[in-house]
DNA sequence: TTGAAAGCGCTAACAC
DNA sequence: GTGTTAGCGCTTTCAA
């Protein structure tokens, strides 16, 4: 291939008169485009300026160059001002593909989510963290790759894109309890930080958020309002997040010294009906509930519905509590528990820069907290 | 760099040996792995299949390789199984940068979304729609590489992921009428298709969805309940998307033989409380609308809230239709239009694929029909 | 039908 | 301080 230095010297006229004609810039008179149009021709040459024209245009070597991209302090001032003036003329850009094939990386990040079957699982969150996700990767040169990943798909997905070095390392999130990624990443020593701890036994950077505070926010905020009587909805034992959340919810209630009987704690499948259902065995009891906590806000919609079924208020008659802050919460005025996307996608990051340069820090499982956002559902309490 | 092979040779060993010694395979004898490992380290050599690894292996040169990986038909069916095995037998895979690096081109398609400061303005379907173009591309060998862009950031992550060659083409969505976006992509000559039309001066591919007809579906469905009096609330005029909408109202309602006052046509911002309010002025004409159509989910709920508060009952006394089937919609038994997001995704990716081989096909503008989803809030009409 | 070798654009050891 | 040059792993022309 023809360099632009061939196409300026064919043609008679200086590189950068070359690089103007080529660009069709309106300094150049017709003529002489023409002409170097004509070269470019003769010599088969498309603009593409590469490290080489810099050289060639700043009488240097590609060495200096590069020394010069990559900020090199052995470069005399002098030198280095003339390869700026080449990069600016010539609206130079290193080619990011050759760069990874020398260094060996390629400054991608893969992550994917979990797309369910069940349209009710989805990520409503997802906008936001994979948007803090990628300017966080941004900040530090790297780029985001989403990939899809089945529920059955297992590790293959993440095999592929190492084994074709389509990426330096991974972000995961929907972490489950004995996560098959999990292993699989650490036995291929591939760099990954993960959004939710796993069952303990692996040692790898995660970040987590403390499921069992954010309930404790919400019993604490209901006691300060007056409540007594708080019932629980949650996920039926044996799934990690439900676990820590029942949990939270135990412990608040009881450092508050207030006994819970059995009937005030319902478990519910993920659905509104359920949660619904679930509802009505609370409020049954008497006396009634005046307050219920629930660990996402499906089911404190799903509540809320039975609730207004009985015309009561809730906010007024019953305080509903709900935990994700997703955009329904904030639509039906409901009090819910935010995890702080904006913090756990800089950590996740921050902690897989920290393994792609094989440097794990001694804190490298982070436990970040939830905070409360109160909203009309848990507002006026009218003691009964 | 040292090779697998001479790893070998220094071992004595062959280069089957040699492989499954570094990989630390049960089935070579710890003695042999050891002395294969201290080769190894005597060469400073680390385990990385290329393909000079497998055409040692093979017995043929890098060449022959390269044809049999790329289904070059050249090669004689007993040399292709050797070099299949060889491959199999070493694990190997191409290296994606190099191969990148010789054809230049990433095989990456750039996306972003809007992130607007708003929090109302946020991307409920974001996480089906990255999905299914993920899976598109993967289908065509192609990644997605998520980035970010703020709503004053213009055309510059396009330029600098464009000048780095770190993708060869975009899919563009949230597409304004003047997108400064599409010029610059069509000056720098970049493949690109969107989702969503803009002005219509400039030609380029896209995938749109028949807002009209979506709002056409929804007042038809309503006039078949037996609704007569049909209320809008829409985005006042000036947006693209709301214009559309408003004009399929009209259109159907005139279709229909309905004569539509302007007080029956209420214009809203973005928000609930505005929705709310623009439901109270449309509720007030004598005699009373039964029904209204909303330009949006959002809209949709704000004017839900209105109607509940007046004691009426949603899908009873006053029916009520959304757009974009939100998961709210679904939450809240909201009859909504929905786009086909799926297709919608497929047809981008396809008008991407062809703009990439630079071959665009004549029907590169593709308009998909949205669908409505009938729920509980225009279920049941009890005739005034 | 297969192989030798040039080269994609860049970095960095080594030489001067 | 700066230049020469050998690769990174792959594809592909040209020759055999």
């Amino acid at each position: 291939m023809a360099t632009l230095k061939d196409v300026a010297d064919r043609a008679s006229v200086s590189m950068s008169t070359a690089y103007q004609s080529l660009i069709g810039a309106a300094e150049v008179d017709s003529q002489t485009q023409a002409a170097v149009k004509a070269a470019a021709d003769s010599l088969n040459y498309e603009l593409n300026i590469t490290i080489r024209d810099v050289a060639a245009y700043a009488g240097v070597s590609v060495t200096t160059v590069s020394y010069v991209i990559n900020n090199s302090p052995l470069i005399k001032p002098a030198t280095r001002q003339r390869v700026r003036n080449a990069i600016r003329d010539l609206d130079y850009h290193p080619n990011t593909t050759a760069r990874n094939l020398k260094a060996n990386e390629t400054r991608m990040i893969g992550y994917a989510w979990h797309v369910a079957e069940d349209p009710i699982r989805r990520n409503p969150l997802l906008d936001l963290f994979l948007f803090e996700l990628a300017q966080c990767a941004e900040a530090h040169g790297y780029h985001i790759l989403t990939f899809t990943q089945s529920n059955r798909s297992g590790t293959k997905p993440y095999e592929t894109l190492i084994n074709t070095n389509r990426v330096d390392g991974f972000i995961l999130s929907d972490v489950t309890y004995e996560d098959p990624r999990i292993g699989y990443l650490i036995e291929r020593k591939v760099p990954f930080a993960t959004y939710g701890k796993a069952n303990g036994k692996w040692d790898f950077p995660y970040v987590d958020v403390d499921g069992k505070r954010g309930i404790q926010l919400a019993v604490e905020h209901l006691i300060a309002r007056g409540h007594e009587r708080i019932g629980l909805i949650s996920w039926p034992p044996g799934l990690r997040i439900g676990d820590i959340r029942t949990q939270g919810y135990l412990d608040a209630m009881k450092q508050n010294g207030i006994t819970v009987p059995e009937s005030w704690i319902a478990y519910s499948a993920n659905t509104m009906e359920h949660a619904a259902e679930a509802a009505q065995r609370i409020l049954t009891n008497r006396p009634k509930p005046t307050a219920i906590v629930c660990a996402n806000d499906i089911m404190a919609f799903g509540a809320k519905r039975y609730v207004e079924s009985l015309g009561l208020e809730i906010g007024t008659d019953v305080a509903l509590t709900g935990y994700d802050d997703t955009p329904v919460a904030e639509l039906i005025g409901l009090t819910s528990v935010r995890q702080p996307i904006a913090a756990i996608a800089n950590r996740v990051i921050d902690l897989l820069m920290a393994e792609m340069n094989r440097q794990r820090p001694a804190d490298h499982t982070i436990m970040l907290e939830p905070s409360l956002i109160i909203r009309e559902s848990s507002a006026n309490f009218r003691r009964g």
